[in-house]
RNA sequence: GCCCCCGUAGCUCAGUGGACCAGAGCGGUUGCCUUCUAAGCAAUAGGUCGCAGGUUCGAAUCCUGCCGGGGGCGCCA
């Protein structure tokens, strides 16, 4: 009903409700916005109410509200921006959870970036969040792992199905020196330390991090069985071809235990949900999953009904694939095609920051190609440093003037670059908020990336160290609240917001 | 065949719980550093919003049907 209108002409907000109520009273909306308006009352931030065709009520801001907005902003420090508005509800966001049975690729970052985020702007909307890692330390892969280091150690080729990157024959040296017996489980065992050992030593270098890692051969210790005979008591398992099935009720049912004995990942997806929203008693879930897995989300939501569970507290964001395009070449990443170029290498390549940020720039059920080269021009065409730039200049200006003296009078700001600053600024809380209900970080960046146009606008017309004492007082607040506000932008994208650059 | 995502400027993408000239970045052209960082600012060119219907006072946005790209539909993960 009351939205930010997008042209400045319009003011800063409009109420659309006479056009919705047009219909119903079946009367023309300019004549029911003539007589609501007046109705309207108004605080005193508001400086203009007009009516505008054909049937809008638009409301402009009052110059001396919004200046009164920057010392509050400024002060609030770290904390603006920041609400109770999840009222501490328990919410868990898992991430990345990829199998340890190798190294990240690049692919895999961008779900990390996304879940991370997501993880920190609801931490900072008042929700308590647990960020998980769901590690599949059981079952065939685990065992090909093990048989494909046994393999390198005696100097084989892997079996069927098995893996064999340099990291496999780097695994198996390292089990050599340490004199680890030639024996698949045990192999296993340590292949997945040492692989897990790389995993988080590249998330950390993406400054993602973990509460929790969640084993899967934790879940078949009670809790498996448990869940099987629940679905029996609700007739919902069948026994056929040696297997054991979940009947969807549909013509096609799933297997649940596999006629080799090993549970399928839909099992295991199901006992492990039925923990996080039943022993856990987490009221929220949100899993962040790659969009190739986007078929299992009916099934696992169809059981957990089943299971009695509101399959609504569980959010599944499906992040789309990542192509690559590097000197005009265009690599396409999968998971499957096993082709792909590693989370490391992109690390060292372009570095988190620009990472972090190229990743935000695109809404997760978006495809994305990411440039390469662009990522990683330490010049103006790169979107990166053009935010961080505009905190750097605010961190010297700061500095620079930090000898002023004199008391603030803020109805001096009132050139148009100014208030256009302040505009932009106070509706961060409304970002975040946004963000946070829609589970969509990219809004940050694109907020960010607004934020800093604004800024660097207001430094290149408004002298903010001057000969003007009160003047130059109420800029420098001006400048302190943009950075306050840019670098908690920063802070929940994981981005840095250098002083010098 | 069925399900999900996408199709908007030369390129990469926002906007898609309706309405305010259809936006950003990159790339193109052109201006601006005696003054707190030019990694900046400003101007300009460039688009049948995949196609066709429909609903409406109004559709990039909602509905239907097509077309194109990607992903999924396994006792793989």
């Amino acid at each position: 009903m009351v939205e930010r209108t997008g042209n400045p002409e319009h003011g800063d907000y409009s109420v659309t409700l006479p056009l919705k109520l047009a219909k119903v009273l079946r009367r023309a909306p300019v004549q029911i916005a003539n007589e609501l308006a007046p109705l309207i009352e108004l605080d005193e931030s508001f400086a203009a109410i007009s009516v505008a065709a054909p049937g809008f009520i638009n409301l402009r801001l009052k110059p001396v509200w919004l200046q009164a907005q920057v010392e509050p902003i400024a002060a609030a420090g770290p904390e603006w921006g920041r609400s109770e508005l999840g009222k501490g509800m328990r919410t868990q966001v898992e991430y990345v959870s990829s199998n340890p049975t190798g190294p990240l690729l690049f692919s895999h970052g961008r779900g990390a970036v996304v879940g991370d985020v997501v993880a920190r702007i609801l931490e900072a909307s008042g929700y308590s969040v647990q960020r998980e890692y769901y590690l599949n330390d059981m079952g065939r892969q685990i065992r090909l792992l093990g048989e494909s280091i046994l393999a390198r150690m005696r100097g084989e080729s892997p079996p069927e199905g098995g893996y064999s990157g340099d990291y496999v024959t780097e695994i198996a040296d390292e089990a050599k020196r340490q004199g680890v017996a030639a024996d698949a489980n045990l192999l296993a065992d340590f292949g997945i330390k040492a692989v897990m050992a790389g995993i988080t030593r590249d998330l950390d270098r993406l400054r993602i991090r973990h509460d929790n890692w969640f084993s899967e051969s934790s879940l078949y210790q009670g809790l498996s069985e448990e869940t099987l005979q629940a679905l029996r008591a609700k007739g919902r398992v069948a026994e056929k071809d040696g297997a054991v099935w979940f009947v969807t009720g549909s013509d096609k049912d799933e297997v649940l235990i596999r006629r080799d004995g090993y549970p399928t990942y839909f099992a295991s997806d199901i006992f492990y949900h039925r923990d996080k929203l039943e022993k856990r008693g987490f009221e929220r879930v949100v899993d962040v999953w790659g969009a190739d897995h986007q078929g299992q989300v009916g099934r696992l939501k169809q059981a957990l009904e089943v299971l009695g569970m509101d399959p609504s507290r569980l959010l599944v964001l499906l992040v789309q694939l990542v192509s690559v395009k590097r000197g005009g070449e265009v690599v396409r990443m999968s998971r499957r095609a096993g082709v792909g170029i590693s989370l490391e290498e992109m690390l060292d390549e372009v570095g988190p920051d620009a990472v972090r940020y190229f990743f935000l720039l695109r809404s997760a059920d978006a495809h994305m190609e990411f440039d390469v080269d662009l990522a990683k021009r330490q010049s103006n065409d790169n979107p990166v440093y053009y935010a961080q730039y505009a905190h750097a200049r605010l961190a010297n200006v700061l500095s620079f003037g930090s000898a002023a003296s004199g008391e603030p009078v803020y109805s001096r700001l009132d050139s148009e670059w100014e208030l256009e600053l302040i505009r932009v600024m106070v509706r961060w809380p409304d970002i975040v908020r946004e963000a946070a209900d829609a589970l969509e970080p990219h809004r940050l960046a694109f907020y960010t990336d607004e934020l800093a146009a604004a800024i660097h606008r207001f430094y290149k017309n408004c002298r903010i160290v001057s000969d003007d004492a009160a003047l130059t007082a109420a800029r420098l607040q001006l400048a302190r609240a943009a950075k306050t506000t840019l670098t908690n932008a920063f802070g929940l994208m994981g981005v840095t917001a250098p002083d010098r650059m």
